[in-house]
DNA sequence: ACACTTTTTTAGAATCATTATAAACTACAT
DNA sequence: ATGTAGTTTATAATGATTCTAAAAAAGTGT
């Protein structure tokens, strides 16, 4: 199996429900972004037997802990995925509540001039928000 | 009353409630971050009365949809709020899930090279996120 | 002041994404 | 095969937010 080998690496137990979800999320030709109701109903409809919501909430969450999923922060009452974790920047589209990939060769250089003490800058994240 | 007109004019009735609402957002040296909760209990300190926490979350969603608040887009299970409406950025210390204001010439210019068909950018906004 | 309309406040209920629980099940080492 | 830790699952609990509908307040006209 394709994905064993990674999740074992991770110390995570590759599970049927593990690789299943595995499949879903990163045998797609390109990156997407997805809510946790989203990503539910694309697994109804890839796979066959039933994986509980509580698991697919564990799996987001195990995924996400160990880089191969990233969260994007959004103003919504969901919580938003992205299975694109290179460092990358992101339209929103306020009507169609869309994320849109701004690939880092669409944004110019950032020049943060302001450090806080102690502290180390881990990610710089743009959001474009896009109206008609 | 120093809010009065302002409400009024933005076609809301001053009532007793969102002026003293108004006076615990903007009645302030700085401006500042802040979820419902923390709001709520800033209220109960500053003022004698009962606001209900109904009315809070009506008064903060006026104001913002009137711009006197923003929203900030940031993974939380809390939605932020800030006083401070001026274009600018936010550092956030993932540690102590605070909010800092990055002014405007903190950032270097930011150059958004990709449109979108038939969109227009409403706002660009950089979230760094802090690690120690 | 009064009558009348519209907006606002409020307590409490409802919603709903997410997390917790705890029992059954599974992977894996010995 | 047995033991142990990790995982899945149905279900319950949590908690931020929104809804409801009745009471109160604000605005308008007379
Ligand atoms: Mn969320
Ligand atoms: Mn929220
Ligand atoms: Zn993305
Ligand atoms: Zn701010």
């Amino acid at each position: 199996m394709k994905y064993t080998e990674k999740l074992r690496n991770s110390g995570l137990r590759p599970t049927k429900q593990r690789l299943q979800i595995c499949e879903v999320l990163f045998d797609t030709e390109k990156t997407f972004h997805f809510t946790i109701n989203e990503l539910s109903l694309k697994i109804k409809k890839q796979i066959d037997n039933k994986i509980s919501l509580a698991t697919i909430y564990n799996t987001v969450h195990a995924f996400e802990k160990k880089g191969y999923l990233k969260q994007i922060p959004i103003n919504s009452n969901e919580t938003y995925f992205d299975t694109n974790v290179c460092d990358h920047h992101h339209f929103y589209d306020l009507k169609k509540e869309k994320l849109i990939d701004l690939e880092n060769a669409d944004v110019g250089p950032i020049d943060i001039k302001r450090k806080i003490d102690g502290k180390k800058i881990k990610s710089v994240e743009i959001l474009v928000k896009l109206e008609d």
